[in-house]
DNA sequence: TTTATTTTTGACCAGTTGGTTAAACTATAT
DNA sequence: ATATAGTTTAACCAACTGGTCAAAAATAAA
């Protein structure tokens, strides 16, 4: 029964991710899954042979879907400045919705940094630049950019929207003594990330 | 014998810290922990009741080492923008050395957010405004920096050093495809982080 | 040397974990 | 209805894990 079937995989899949984001690969129990999908364990292995290939199978899902978000950007049709702030927007607004994906996924690719290489193959970021070159030829040279600090502007930008969440147990902590709550720091951080990078760039 | 006690107690400590650093609270294994100090597993428990006791243990240590690296900043008779300099070429140093202290500490801090709040509680981010507002009280109007954005700022600056080591797994991959090793990246980022921040908050 | 104290060890244990298996159940096809 | 194939379960297992304990070894005190 295909129907049932994909009820019961996509159940499991689905509290697979809720575990392992949660606890982490080695953190999470096999019985926990099973339990939190109302079904018997062995049912995990026989929609998913290992503990491995049912982990592999959400974090994949996770790493392509948090890349895909980064993506969009260099397609609008929009000046620099508006791209990065359309970035922030959209892509902290993502995380908001989403939380726990940062420190779930540093972790888990620190743990085992060879299962992430292969989706960054597909990264072409010679490309990339080329793009940007194209769409923004005339007014990029209003701002510090070349091909050299690429990698140093891109990783700085994704820096600031992810940091916060990654760090988020420090950070609310803090927050907490001066009275504002991370969600409050997230909402206006959408706004002062986008400034602060596009006062970095220019000239 | 007070002697050989300290001598095994921080080969223990020290073993501990290595394996709790590599493969996190879960992943680790006492009984790694013991063959890494060469030592039998019941000794563990002897110095250390616990795993937890002895995972809390490393887990202090290194948090508070973590943080000292921000405090000198702010008591170096220097210019603000010379402050700012002075920081990422100390504190990426110091990652520089202890690479996967990053990922570490944000993990730990996310499995268990309630362990750093006691360390947390020692900051007193009120004064530290006071104390930066007393020593730069006549170059401050120069930068977009006020008491309420001080979060927003404080947490960029940290993204930016901290955020390339715990996402390295990532970094790395990308960075070999343009054929740039990650050290290079790093030593390039004490100048470009200091630069970046810089041109963000003048006015 | 003898005694008392501390440090270190090997053997062991109970609980947990990922994984297996044979049987029961369900749905589809003949 | 009955055979067939796919789905779900309860019971079970071997390996592993943190932790214990009594005895041995080393050190200090008498």
């Amino acid at each position: 029964m295909a129907e049932n079937d994909k009820q019961t995989e996509e159940k499991i899949f689905e509290s697979a991710t809720e575990v392992f984001v949660e606890k982490g690969m080695d953190g999470a129990r096999m019985q926990d899954i099973a339990n939190h999908a109302g079904i018997n364990k062995a049912l995990l292995h026989y929609y998913y042979r290992t503990k491995d290939h049912l982990f592999n199978a959400v974090f994949e899902k996770i790493a392509k879907k948090m890349f895909a978000k980064f993506a969009p950007v260099f397609d609008a049709n929009l000046t620099l400045e508006d791209k990065i702030r359309f970035f922030y927007k959209e892509h902290i607004t993502f995380l908001q919705n989403n939380p726990r994906l940062p420190a779930f996924l540093l972790n888990e690719i620190n743990r085992n940094p060879a299962r992430i290489r292969k989706l960054i193959q597909n990264i072409d970021i010679e490309n990339l630049w080329r793009m940007l070159e194209e769409q923004h030829k005339d007014e990029l040279n209003k701002y510090n950019i070349t091909r050299e600090s690429i990698p140093q502007l891109m990783s700085s930008i994704a820096a600031l929207s992810v940091f916060p969440f990654a760090a988020r147990g420090i950070l609310e902590g803090i927050l907490e003594k001066l009275g504002i709550s991370f969600d409050d720091y997230m909402e206006e951080r959408k706004e002062f990330a986008a400034d602060f990078v596009i006062r970095a760039i220019k000239k």
